[in-house]
DNA sequence: AGCACGCCGACT
DNA sequence: GTCGGCGTGCTC
C-alpha cells in the first residue's frame, strides 16, 4: 500500500554531519518503504551542488522540505544484514551514517553510476587486429606481444592478469588503433575442481572445529608460514561454501593479494574467483561488487575494503594474517575490517577463519577467554624445521655501516654455498639521521618534528613524514665544524656496504624508493631468481613471495622495537622478527637468522627465542593486563590537528572540560601527539579508556554532539578513532 | 567537508 | 576604486 504523499525520504549523505537530511520524493514517486535502501540525487547546500545519498528511512514531511532530483535505484542497492552491520559499524567506529556508507560503496555506486553487469570480460583481436597479424604484426613492442597473444582467441582478463603483467596500458592503444577490443564473457564452463592434497591432522582439526555446530562459529587458525592455512582455507571454502551453494569473502594484507595466489584460488576451487583491491580499476571494483551483490559471484578474494561487499549467500569468511595492520583504516572513517568481518559472520550466522602465525592479542584473548575456537597447526612434516637462531651482542663490536662482522660473515659464508640472504632493516634511505660530531646538532624537518632521513649516500636529505626535501650544509649551521656525518644506516646504506664487501654478488634492494607499483617487488625477486645472491629491503619482504633459495636472514635494528613507547611495540616486533625469520630455509635446505642487538638479554627477545610467539603474547598479555591497555581495557582516541599549537590547546581543553558523568572512562591528556609538529601542523590528542566497552561507547555517544558544538572545534580538524591501533 | 556571505589590505 | 584574505554559519 502506498505511503500518504506527506511522507519524506530520510537520506544519509556522505557530509561530516552526524544527522541525517529528509526530501520529498522526486515528483511522480510517492515515499514508501521501498525507498530504504536506494540512492537517490539530491539538491544540497546553498549553491547549485547536488550529492548522491542512500534512503535510510521516511520521516514526516514538514513545510520548506527539498525534492529529491532522481531516483537511482529500483531496486535497494543496500539491505538486509549488510545495511543493518553498516548502521552497527557507523556508530562503533563513531561515523556519520553517510560517511560510513560512502566508504562501503565502490566509487562508480557512490558517484551515481548504475550498478554495473556483473558477466567478466575479456579481449579479443579484431579484424584489423588479425589482419595486422597477418602481415607480421607491426612494430615490435608490448602492443604486438599483446596482439599475438590475442592471436588464438579470445582473453579473460583474469587471465592477461596473470599472463602479462601491465597489460592495460598498451591494450588501450591496440584499443585506440581498433586492433583490439573488449567483450563481454559468458560465464565460463565448469571445471572440475582437482582434487586437493591429503591433509595433516592438524588441517583436519581445524576443518572438523569448522563443521561443528552451526550458525555463528569463530575460529582462531595459528600456524606458522608452510603450515597450510590456505589448504584449510581452499577446503573450507568448498566445504562451507561451494557444496553448499553458497558464498565465500576472504580477506588478505594489502600486499598478500598477488595474482600467485589469485591463481592458485581460481585452479583449486574451479569456480570464477572475484578480485577486490587498490590497483583495480574502479569499474572493476564496482562489478565485482554488482557480482556479489547479485549472488552471480562466489568466491571474493580482497584486501581491506572487500569487507564491505554484499553478501546475499554467505557461507563463509576467512581473513587471513587477522594481525595485519593494513586492516585498520587510517584515515577517513576509521574501521577495522578484521572487527567488521567478525561482526557481519555473527550477523550472517556463518563460520568465520581467523588465520595467523601470529594472532593479534586482542584475538588471542577471545581464543583463551573461550569466544573462538583455536586451532594451532603444526609444522607441515617435511617442511623446513624452524630456523636457528643466532643473537649478536653489538656492544663493544666495530661494526661497518651498521653491520657486523658476524653478520658479514655469516653472509659470506650463505653465498659461498650457492644460497641467498636476506638482510631486513626496517629503515629506508641512507642514514636515519645527518649529526655533527662536534656539537651533536642534527638535520631536522623545518616544518615536522623530525629528523631528516640522508639518501643518496649522503647528497640529500629527506623528510619521511612530509616529503620535504634539502641539500645537506656543507658546515654544521650551529658550530661550522666540518664534522658531519650519517649516523646509523638504512638500507641504501646497508646496500653499499654490501656492494663493498661483496663486489661479485648480485645484490637487489627492495624499499619503497626501489620498488614502486603494483608488480615491482615481483619484477626485483625474478631478477634475483635462483641464483645465489643477497636482498636487501624493508618490511615489504616480510612476507609473500616463495624464495626457495634463501636460508639465511638477518634483522638489522632490532633494538628500536625493544624501547618504543608504543604499548603495541613489543607485540609488533614479535611478530615481524616470527614472519621474517620464517622466510629461512627449506625442507632439505637449513635456515639461519642472525639478529643484532645492544641488548641480548631483554626479556623480549628471550622470551621470543625460548618459547616462541605463544611465550611472548603471554608476557605482553600480562603487562597489558597489569597497565590497564587492551585488550583489558577500551581505548577512544580524540585526535586534534591544526596550524597553530594555541588552536590545538585550546579544543582539548575545552572537550576534556565537556566530558561530564561517565566517570569510570578515564580521560588523559591533554597530551602533544608522539610527533607534536607534521607537515608544518601541530598536533595533539586526548586518550580515553575504559574497562567496559560500552561504558566507553555511552561516554562517546554523549560526549561527541557536544564537542562538535564547541567554539574552538571550529579552528582545528579533529577526528575520533575508536580501537586505535597507534598512538600516533 | 564544501560553499556562500561578510568585512578589511595591496593591486589595476 | 576593486580582487581576495579566511572567520562564521549552514546545509533537509
Amino acid at each position: 500500500m502506498p505511503a500518504a504523499p506527506e511522507t519524506a525520504l530520510r537520506i544519509a549523505l556522505p557530509v561530516p554531519l552526524p544527522q541525517a537530511f529528509d526530501y520529498l520524493p522526486p515528483a511522480g514517486g510517492d515515499a514508501g518503504p521501498d525507498w530504504v535502501g536506494c540512492r537517490v540525487r539530491v539538491p544540497f547546500g546553498r549553491g547549485d551542488g547536488e550529492q548522491v545519498g542512500v534512503v535510510v528511512g521516511l520521516a514526516a514531511a514538514v513545510p520548506g522540505l527539498k525534492q529529491a532530483t532522481a531516483r537511482l535505484d529500483a531496486m535497494p542497492l543496500l539491505q538486509g544484514e549488510l545495511f543493518a552491520s553498516l548502521r552497527w559499524a557507523a556508530g562503533y567506529w563513531q561515523a556519520p551514517l553517510g560517511e560510513m556508507l560512502a566508504t562501503a560503496l565502490p566509487g562508480p555506486l557512490r558517484a551515481g553510476q548504475p550498478l554495473p553487469e556483473s558477466c567478466a570480460h575479456g579481449w579479443t583481436a579484431t579484424a584489423a587486429g588479425r589482419a595486422l597479424l597477418g602481415e607480421g604484426g607491426g612494430r615490435p613492442g608490448k602492443p604486438r606481444e599483446l596482439l599475438r597473444a590475442l592471436a588464438a582467441g579470445a582473453i579473460d582478463e583474469d587471465r592477461l592478469d596473470l599472463d602479462q603483467p601491465g597489460w592495460r596500458t598498451p591494450m588501450r592503444r591496440l584499443s585506440e588503433r581498433g586492433l583490439a577490443e573488449r567483450i563481454a564473457l559468458g560465464p565460463p564452463a565448469p571445471r572440475p575442481a582437482p582434487p586437493g592434497p591429503v591433509l595433516l591432522p592438524g588441517q583436519q582439526a581445524a576443518l572438523a572445529a569448522l563443521a561443528q555446530g552451526e550458525g555463528f562459529r569463530p575460529l582462531l587458525l595459528e600456524g606458522v608460514t608452510g603450515s597450510g592455512k590456505t589448504e584449510v582455507y581452499l577446503q573450507a571454502i568448498a566445504e562451507h561454501a561451494l557444496a553448499a551453494g553458497r558464498q565465500a569473502l576472504v580477506l588478505v594484507p594489502e600486499i598478500g593479494l598477488t595474482p600467485q595466489l589469485l591463481d592458485r584460488f581460481r585452479r583449486r576451487l574451479g569456480v570464477p574467483v572475484l578480485a577486490m583491491h587498490s590497483g583495480l580499476p574502479d569499474g572493476e571494483r564496482a562489478r565485482a561488487w554488482a557480482a556479489m551483490a547479485r549472488g552471480d559471484g562466489r568466491v571474493l578474494v580482497g584486501t581491506r575494503s572487500a569487507v564491505f561487499c554484499p553478501l546475499p549467500e554467505a557461507g563463509l569468511i576467512v581473513v587471513d594474517e587477522e594481525h595485519d595492520a593494513s586492516y585498520k583504516q587510517q584515515d577517513g572513517v576509521r574501521y577495522h575490517a578484521r572487527d567488521l568481518a567478525v561482526v557481519r559472520a555473527r550477523a550472517l550466522a556463518v563460520p568465520v577463519v581467523l588465520g595467523s602465525a601470529t594472532p593479534a592479542l586482542e584475538t588471542l584473548h577471545n581464543a583463551l577467554a573461550g569466544r573462538y575456537r583455536h586451532v594451532r597447526l603444526d609444522r607441515r612434516a617435511g617442511a623446513a624445521k624452524p630456523p636457528r637462531v643466532r643473537v649478536v651482542d653489538l656492544r663493544k663490536r666495530q661494526l661497518q655501516h651498521g653491520l657486523s662482522e658476524e653478520l658479514l660473515t655469516a653472509v659470506g659464508d650463505c653465498l659461498a654455498r650457492g644460497e641467498q640472504a636476506l638482510v631486513f632493516r626496517n629503515r629506508r634511505g641512507y642514514a636515519p639521521v645527518l649529526i655533527c660530531h662536534d656539537c651533536g646538532w642534527s638535520a631536522t624537518c623545518r616544518r615536522c618534528d623530525a629528523a631528516m632521513t640522508v639518501h643518496v649516500g649522503g647528497r640529500r636529505l629527506i623528510c619521511h613524514h612530509c616529503g620535504a626535501r634539502a641539500t645537506p650544509p656543507n658546515a654544521c649551521p650551529d658550530c661550522a665544524s666540518l664534522g658531519l656525518m650519517p649516523q646509523g644506516a638504512g638500507t641504501e646504506r646497508i646496500e653499499q656496504a654490501l656492494a663493498e664487501r661483496f663486489p661479485e654478488a648480485l645484490l637487489v634492494r627492495v624499499d619503497r624508493e626501489t620498488t614502486r607499483g603494483r608488480d615491482a617487488i615481483e619484477r626485483h625477486l625474478a631478477r634475483l631468481g635462483d641464483q645465489p645472491g643477497i636482498l636487501v629491503g624493508t618490511q615489504m619482504l616480510a612476507k609473500g613471495h616463495d624464495l626457495p633459495r634463501l636460508t639465511l636472514v638477518a634483522v638489522v635494528g632490532v633494538d628500536e622495537g625493544l624501547f618504543s613507547a608504543d604499548f603495541r611495540a613489543g607485540e609488533k616486533l614479535a611478530q615481524l622478527l616470527i614472519q621474517v625469520s620464517g622466510r629461512a630455509g627449506r625442507a632439505d635446505l637449513p635456515g639461519e637468522v642472525v639478529l643484532q642487538t645492544h641488548h641480548p638479554d631483554h626479556p623480549l627477545l628471550n622470551t621470543l627465542l625460548a618459547g616462541g610467539y605463544p611465550a611472548v603474547a603471554a608476557l605482553e598479555l600480562a603487562q597489558r593486563e597489569a597497565a590497564g591497555f587492551p585488550p583489558y581495557a577500551f581505548l577512544a582516541l580524540l585526535r586534534v590537528e591544526a596550524p597553530t599549537v594555541d588552536a590545538v590547546d585550546a579544543f582539548l581543553e575545552d572537550a576534556k572540560a565537556a566530558c561530564t558523568g561517565h566517570d569510570t572512562v578515564r580521560r588523559n591528556g591533554p597530551m602533544p601527539a608522539p610527533m607534536a609538529r607534521r607537515a608544518g601542523r601541530s598536533r595533539g590528542q586526548l586518550l580515553l579508556a575504559a574497562d567496559r566497552r560500552p561504558e566507553l561507547h555511552a561516554a562517546l555517544d554523549a560526549w561527541l554532539p557536544v564537542w562538535r558544538g564547541l567554539r574552538s572545534a571550529r579552528r582545528v580538524r579533529w577526528a575520533v578513532d575508536v580501537d586505535p591501533v597507534d598512538l600516533y
